[in-house]
DNA sequence: TCACATCGGGG
DNA sequence: GTGTACGATGTGA
């Protein structure tokens, strides 16, 4: 029989039993039970002491001697130690720890891995590989599926996936206070909805109702809570889903509806298994839980992860909305109560509004392929399914632990709290050198084209051309005599890969060989085919750039600084070695490079032409540097604006097959953030586009010159001004003042029979006044009722201006331009300087200003036109000279 | 700028 | 369970 293998844990009986649970190519859920596989692990100390101290222990089976190497410091010959085998899982516990305290024992390996990977390691299986195996039908009620004893298993290639079935679902429930979260050992689950793929009875959706109402047929109705939570496990078992997803189920939806399981004397038993319930712990702030032969997948936190995609907010609603284009149907938090307990036409939405949550959270799995990735992750690195949405460095041991197995290599113990303690401190003294960052030449590039170049998988290919490895680092005196070796910049030295090739080397070489072929394969394929290979590509591509950092991560059992900072060192040595030789070669400045990546000025206006700089400079820089550093043409900046290290904006040309592509790109200038009105985002934009795509800073200064008169004359539509933020605790417990909260204490004295609840989404604008700041925040509708003005000042210096002034200062805004003559000055001091200079000539403070309500308007002597600041000419259109009109009368000359 | 605190998603 | 362990963003010094 073949499988795919979904999901492992074990049983104890007399012994430990391992369970696959499994898909065959039929799309069977199965569940293959392995029965002689003991649990084991390794110690180096003293053979007759070990013994003598383990002799009469009740949990141990056996003791043998092996050879066997370790991970960190090459060495030609293995080194003797003891294996302990033992009866349980739970003895390795025991005996490790009996161990760990004595002198004999110098140290302890692999007693601290989970028996499911000691058994998926031992046998060459990794999570969602399929398998072989020769087996007999076994009968028993501990598993749902049918079951099989396993004679004999074997891995097996096959290139496609088994089909998985999802049922996402959702829970509604309303808390007693609206101020705080429902209890789930209280509140009970009034709603519960699910959606399915394939369809479940002919259905893609069905809700649970606790409320005995007409509804329609994908309704349930149910007088009892307890009878509905009986329904809903029935649902599980009878569909038998592979995958139970939702949106943040793993952190209130699950952890929930299993406190309501115990709350009504329930066992939760909807995994594949009868014997283990569904269970969810808290660890440390969230929780984490497990069904047996079924996999949670959160598309929630799965998103949050995700570093390619970026969402303002993770809500159900943004998020649908970006990646479905539907979102949530509008029911507000505190409005729930009414649904439920108002009229059947309230009830119905109630249900469609729950129904929809569990839809879209089903679409968004499916129809972005959430899950590709994740699979071949667990093909990759070894994992099961369940385990690749947490981190990296797990990903990193379990694939080296395969290795290891088969180069007959121990893994070191993960590190106690003394040794993280002893890493952290050691990281404080001597800090962890990162990457090169050049300085730049700051300011707007516009004169030719500006070709990027980049370092393809860098790190990766630096530890493959330097052998860079735990298993090749030399630390014997004796054996650097003896042997050829490369020394990193840092002093550190590893064997030459002739000699030996070390275990990480050597799995980049087969990832990144394997990526090239799999890119290649995905540009010819279409549909589904290439969404898979995408998926293989994507996963190959994060699994070859985790090596590098969980060399350095504190808690990593291969944590090696030697290492970690060997390959900056090449790093940096590879980016210098890489402008010097751009620089001297082609005489083009490289303005910038990043760690992997540089910029280089030419004076080439035509962009093939460009293009084939960039590819006489990406051979000659090959050609010149070591091994599998590969400098490559990437795109060609048109316009290129860099503000400082890290942050630039630039006009980019990409060649592809159908010609050349352009966008506007943005690295570290951020044009959308939460706390900044619409307003400034899209000024932003303009701004840098025409800067970029017309290079006219000059157009540029006026549109930011047009915008701020327009607000100061509040021609500005109040909703471009609005700035949205939550409620996130009741508003006593807030300490300091913050706008939207005090716009939330007037709303409650406002309307007493509708106040803003936790949870709620206010926007507001900042209204003029004399009081502070967060006290003059008010909502859009009202300030339109009560047509009072809105603080423009505010607007242009604390939400307009900041980051304007960051882009418009890197050109160059200057006097000289502007004024004509003097220094350099930036927007921002213009408008200071002329507020400064308008204050100083008409004597006022500042303050004093503002508490008149500002400086009015400014005035042509000649022909009475108006300003809403002083003319950057310090004269009229006209050519007049400019008075001031201050509070209503016009006051004295400003000095030009 | 760095250390510390908070908040998020869900309902 | 041969355990595990948030991470980004905002505030304060």
């Amino acid at each position: 029989m073949r499988f795919q293998l979904l999901d492992a844990d074990y049983i104890q009986n007399q012994k430990p039993i391992i369970r696959l649970f499994g898909k065959t190519e039929r799309n069977e859920p199965i569940c293959c039970f392995f029965e002689d596989f003991i649990p084991y692990f390794y110690v180096e100390g003293e053979e007759e002491k070990v013994r003598e101290l383990l002799k009469d222990s009740e949990e141990v089976v056996s003791i043998e001697k092996e050879k066997k190497i370790p991970a960190i410091g090459y060495t030609k010959e293995p080194r003797n130690v003891l294996k302990i085998i033992t009866k349980k899982p739970e003895s390795v516990v025991k005996t490790r720890e009996l161990l760990s305290k004595k002198k004999f024992v110098k140290n302890i390996y692999e007693a601290d891995i989970l028996f499911k990977y000691r058994f998926l390691i031992d046998y060459g299986l990794h999570g969602m590989d399929w398998v072989d195996v020769e087996c007999n039908k076994i009968f028993t009620k501990t598993v749902k599926c049918p079951a099989f004893k396993i004679k004999k298993i074997k891995r097996i290639e096959k290139d496609r996936n088994s089909q998985l079935k999802y049922l996402s679902f959702d829970i509604e429930c309303i808390p007693k206070d609206f101020t705080k979260s429902p209890d789930p050992k209280r509140d009970q689950i009034i709603l519960i909805s699910m959606s399915f793929e394939p369809k479940y009875k002919n259905k893609k959706t069905l809700v649970l109702c606790k409320k005995m109402i007409k509804a329609g047929k994908n309704v349930l109705c149910f007088a009892e809570e307890k009878e509905m939570l009986k329904k809903f496990s029935e649902i599980i078992d009878e569909f038998d889903p592979d995958i139970i997803t939702g949106y943040n189920i793993e952190d209130f939806d699950l952890p929930y509806i299993l406190e309501r399981f115990k709350q009504n004397k329930l066992a939760a038993t909807f995994g594949r298994c009868t014997d283990k319930p569904v269970f969810s712990r808290k660890v440390g702030i969230s929780y984490q839980c497990n069904i047996s032969g079924r996999i949670i997948v959160d598309s929630y936190q799965i998103l949050k992860k995700d570093p390619w995609i970026k969402f303002m907010h993770y809500d159900l609603n943004t998020v649908a909305k970006e990646l479905l284009g539907e979102g949530k149907i509008d029911i507000k938090y505190r409005d729930m109560d009414k649904y439920w307990n108002g009229d059947e036409e309230k009830i119905k939405k109630f249900i469609s509004y729950a129904e929809k949550d569990a839809e879209l959270a089903l679409r968004i799995v499916l129809e972005k392929g959430l899950i590709n990735k994740f699979v071949e992750l667990a093909k990759l690195s070894g994992l099961l399914l369940q385990d690749t949405f947490g981190g990296q460095s797990i990903r990193v041991e379990t694939m080296l632990m395969h290795e290891f197995k088969k180069r007959n290599i121990l893994m070191p113990s993960k590190p106690s709290n003394d040794e993280v303690d002893r890493r952290i401190k050691e990281r404080e003294k001597e800090e962890l050198k990162g990457a090169t960052v050049l300085e730049p030449v700051k300011g707007l590039h516009c004169k030719g084209c500006i070709i990027v170049l980049d370092f393809a998988s860098l790190y990766p290919n630096i530890i493959r051309t330097f052998n860079i490895s735990p298993d090749s680092l030399i630390l014997d005196k004796k054996i650097e005599k003896s042997i050829k070796y490369i020394t990193s910049p840092t002093g550190a030295k590893f064997v030459d890969a002739k000699i030996y090739e070390g275990v990480i080397p050597s799995v980049l070489r087969n990832m990144l060989e394997t990526r090239k072929k799999i890119k290649k394969m995905m540009k010819k394929s279409s549909g589904e085919k290439k969404k898979i290979f995408n998926a293989m590509q994507l996963a190959l591509k994060t699994m070859a750039n985790s090596f590098y950092g969980y060399t350095g991560f504190v808690l990593a059992r291969l944590y090696v600084l030697d290492i970690a900072n060997s390959i900056t060192s090449f790093g940096r040595e590879n980016l210098r070695k890489t402008k010097k030789m751009i620089e001297e070669k082609f005489q083009y400045k490289v303005i910038y490079a990043d760690t992997d990546s540089a910029f280089v000025e030419t004076d080439i206006t035509n962009l093939d032409k460009a293009k084939k700089v960039g590819e006489e400079i990406s051979a000659y820089v090959s050609n010149n540097l070591p091994g599998y550093l590969e400098l490559e043409f990437e795109k060609t900046f048109r316009t290129f604006l860099i503000l400082t290290k890290k942050r630039y904006a630039g006009w980019s040309f990409e060649p592809t097959d159908s010609g050349w592509k352009d966008k506007i790109e943005m690295k570290g200038i951020e044009t959308i953030r939460r706390d900044w009105c619409k307003l400034v985002t899209e000024t932003m934009n303009t701004v840098l586009e025409l800067i970029l795509k017309k290079g006219d800073v000059k157009s540029a200064t006026n549109y930011v010159k047009d915008i701020i008169e327009k607000i100061k004359k509040n021609e500005i539509p109040l909703e471009k001004l609005t700035i949205v933020k939550g409620i996130t605790k009741s508003l006593t417990s807030y300490k300091g003042t913050l706008p939207h909260i005090e716009l939330a204490k007037k709303l409650v004295k406002r309307h007493p029979e509708n106040p803003p609840k936790v949870g709620d989404r206010l926007g507001y604008v900042i209204i003029a006044g004399n009081s502070m700041l967060s006290k003059r925040a008010e909502e859009v509708e009202y300030v339109k009722e009560k047509k009072l003005a809105i603080d423009s000042n505010y607007y242009i210096s604390n939400q307009l201006l900041p980051p304007i002034e960051r882009i418009l200062r890197a050109v160059g805004i200057s006097k000289t331009e502007l004024l004509g003559g003097g220094h350099q000055v930036n927007i921002k001091d213009i408008m200071n300087k002329t507020r400064r200079e308008v204050n100083h000539n008409i004597n006022i403070e500042s303050n004093d200003i503002k508490k008149l309500g500002g400086w009015e308007d400014f005035i042509c002597e000649k022909c009475k036109k108006t300003y809403n600041r002083m003319p950057l000419s310090g004269l009229c259109t006209c050519g007049g000279k400019i008075l001031i009109s201050y509070h209503g009368s016009v006051s004295r000359k400003c000095k030009q």
